[in-house]
DNA sequence: GTATCATTCCG
DNA sequence: GGAATGATA
C-alpha cells in the first residue's frame, strides 16, 4: 500500500522563517517539491535563473541542516508530477502559498480545480504580502485608488498579524521509486560567467536576507530619511531580490522595523514596502495594468519605438551621465538605486519617447529584483498613466538630479569612469564643459563619450505638447 | 549685470 | 519636481 502524504509546493518563496505553506505541511509526512515547468517564462530570463539556481542550492541546504528533510527538484509542472508519482505515494492534501499576479491566479485555480477532481485538497496559504490583495477594501467597498488612504489603512488601522517561526519539524519523507532530481537537471545556468559575476555583488541565501535586514536596521534605519536618495551611499536596505524571490518575509521586516519605534525613518522605510504592497493590490483588482495603462488615455500618447535611442539608453550611451551611470549599474550588478530608476524611467518615456512597456520589459530582463507587480506599477506611475501617479509634467532633469543626489559625482565617477576627472560642475553636463576643461579631464565629447542623443529641453516640450494634444488641447497649446 | 536663492505656478 | 519669475546681495 502507498503512503499517505502532504504535498508542499515551493513557489517564489524559498524561505523556511514565516513560511505559512511549509510551517503548515512541514509537521506531517510530506514531499516537498520545486517545480520549474511552472515558472512563467518571462522569470526564466538567464539573471533569473542563476539567482534561483543560487536560491534553490541554499534553500535545500538549509532543509537538509536544519531538518534533515530533502526537496524534490522537478523539470515539469506540479500536475505532470503528482502524475509521475502518482502510483507510488498517495498524496491527501497540498500546500501553498498564494500567488498574487495574474498568470498565477489563473494556474492556482486551474490546479485547484484539477487537483480537487482527483481527491486531492489544497490548503493555500497567506505567505507573501502582509494582507491578501483581496481582503483590502476603500468605502463602500471601491477600489483605492491612492496610496495615501491606502498606506493610512496599514499604519493605522489594520492588525498585522505575527510571523511564525521557523517550523518545529520539516517531515520529508524518502519514498522508494520517486526521483527526487538534482539542482543541477534544472540546468537554470546558461551562462557560468554571468552566473560568478553575480555571486561576487550577492550572497544568495535565506540567511543573507535576514542578515542584510538585522545590519540595516541597527545600522542604516535611523539615517534612512537623509541618505536613501543618495546613490554613491549604501543607504538603501538592498533587500529587493530577497523579496522578489520570497527569501525574506515582507511581514519579518514590518514587525522588524516597527519595533523600532515607529519614528519617521522607520516609516518612510516602510513606505517603500508599502508600495510593494500597493502594487499587488492595485494589479489584483486591474489585470489589465500588465499590459494596459491605468488611465485610458494614454492609449493615445504618441509614444514611438527607436532601436537606436533604446539600445542607447540600454547600454549607458545617452550622452547624460547620471542616466548613463544608472543604466550601467543595472547592466552589471542587475540592480539599480531607486532614485536612479526614477530619473532613467522618466528619461525613456517622456524625454526618448519610447514606451513605459518597452522600459518595463527591459527592466524586468535585467533587475535581479524583478517583480512583476511593483516593476508594472512603477513604470505606469513614472509616465503618469498609473495608480496615483506623478503628473506628466514631472520630467525629471538629469542635470539637477544629478547635482542634486550625486552633487560630488561619485556614483557617476564610479559607473561611467571616463568622466571620472571632470571637476564637480561639469560631470552632470559635459556637453557644456568648456574644451580646455574637457581636455584636461581627458573627455572627448563623441569620441570616448557620446554627445546627448536628445537635448533634453527639446524633447521635454515636445513630450509636453503631445501630453497637451493627446489630452484635446491641442486648439490651445498647437501642434507645431 | 549676474549669480544665487526663495516663491509661485503647474499638475 | 521643474521652470519661470521675483528678490537679494
Amino acid at each position: 500500500m502507498a503512503t499517505s502524504l502532504d504535498l508542499i509546493w515551493i513557489r517564489q518563496d524559498l524561505r523556511l522563517h514565516d513560511n505559512p505553506a511549509i510551517f503548515h505541511g512541514g509537521g506531517r509526512p510530506s514531499l516537498l517539491v520545486f517545480t520549474l515547468g511552472d515558472f512563467p517564462e518571462e522569470q526564466k530570463t538567464e539573471l533569473a535563473r542563476a539567482w534561483l539556481h543560487a536560491a534553490l542550492k541554499s534553500f535545500a541546504n538549509d532543509l537538509d541542516h536544519r531538518y534533515k528533510a530533502k526537496m524534490i527538484f522537478y523539470p515539469g509542472t506540479l500536475l505532470e508530477f503528482l502524475d509521475s508519482v502518482k502510483p507510488l505515494v498517495d498524496i491527501k492534501k497540498v500546500h501553498w502559498n498564494h500567488s498574487y499576479t495574474p498568470a498565477g491566479i489563473e494556474r492556482d485555480t486551474l490546479y485547484q480545480a484539477a487537483l480537487s477532481e482527483r481527491g486531492l485538497e489544497v490548503e493555500a496559504h497567506a505567505g507573501n504580502l502582509l494582507h491578501e490583495p483581496w481582503d483590502i477594501h476603500g468605502k463602500n467597498h471601491a477600489f483605492i485608488e491612492h496610496f495615501s488612504p491606502f498606506q493610512r489603512l496599514y499604519f493605522d488601522q489594520l492588525s498585522h498579524r505575527t510571523s511564525l517561526d521557523y517550523p518545529a519539524h520539516v517531515k520529508t519523507e524518502i519514498v522508494k521509486g520517486v526521483n527526487y532530481g538534482t539542482l543541477k537537471e534544472l540546468k537554470l545556468i546558461s551562462n557560468q560567467k554571468r552566473y560568478d559575476d553575480l555571486l561576487d555583488y550577492w550572497d544568495i541565501s535565506e540567511k543573507a536576507g535576514r542578515d542584510l535586514l538585522k545590519a540595516f536596521v541597527k545600522d542604516r534605519l535611523q539615517h534612512f530619511d537623509d541618505s536613501c536618495e543618495i546613490p554613491s551611499v549604501q543607504a538603501t536596505s538592498k533587500l529587493s531580490p530577497y523579496i522578489a524571490w520570497g527569501q525574506i518575509s515582507v511581514r519579518w521586516i514590518w514587525e522588524t522595523c516597527d519595533n523600532q519605534g515607529g519614528g519617521e525613518d522607520a516609516k518612510t522605510f516602510l513606505n517603500q514596502l508599502l508600495w510593494r504592497e500597493f502594487a499587488y493590490y492595485s494589479l489584483f483588482h486591474n489585470p489589465q495594468l500588465l499590459q494596459e495603462p491605468f488611465s485610458k488615455d494614454f492609449e493615445r500618447y504618441p509614444f514611438r519605438s527607436d532601436a537606436g535611442r533604446l539600445e542607447a539608453w540600454k547600454t549607458g550611451q545617452t550622452g547624460y551621465p547620471l542616466i548613463d551611470a544608472g543604466m550601467r549599474e543595472l547592466k552589471q550588478t542587475g540592480w539599480i538605486h531607486n532614485r536612479i530608476r526614477l530619473v532613467v524611467s522618466s528619461f525613456l518615456v517622456k524625454n526618448l519617447g519610447i514606451s513605459w512597456q518597452e522600459g518595463a520589459a527591459y527592466f524586468l530582463e535585467h533587475s535581479i529584483d524583478a517583480d512583476l507587480a511593483l516593476n508594472t506599477v512603477n513604470w505606469q506611475l513614472v509616465t503618469g498613466c498609473g495608480v496615483d501617479s506623478y503628473p506628466f509634467s514631472r520630467i525629471l532633469n538629469p542635470v539637477s538630479q544629478g547635482e542634486k543626489f550625486d552633487p560630488e559625482g561619485i556614483y557617476v565617477s564610479h559607473w561611467v569612469p571616463e568622466l571620472r576627472n571632470l571637476p564637480e560642475k561639469w560631470i552632470h553636463q559635459p556637453w557644456n564643459a568648456p574644451i580646455d576643461v574637457l581636455k584636461r579631464a581627458g573627455v572627448e565629447m563623441g569620441a570616448n563619450y557620446p554627445r546627448p542623443v536628445v537635448d533634453f529641453q527639446e524633447s521635454r516640450s515636445w513630450a509636453l505638447d503631445a501630453f497637451h494634444a493627446m489630452n484635446g488641447n491641442d486648439e490651445i497649446y498647437g501642434t507645431g
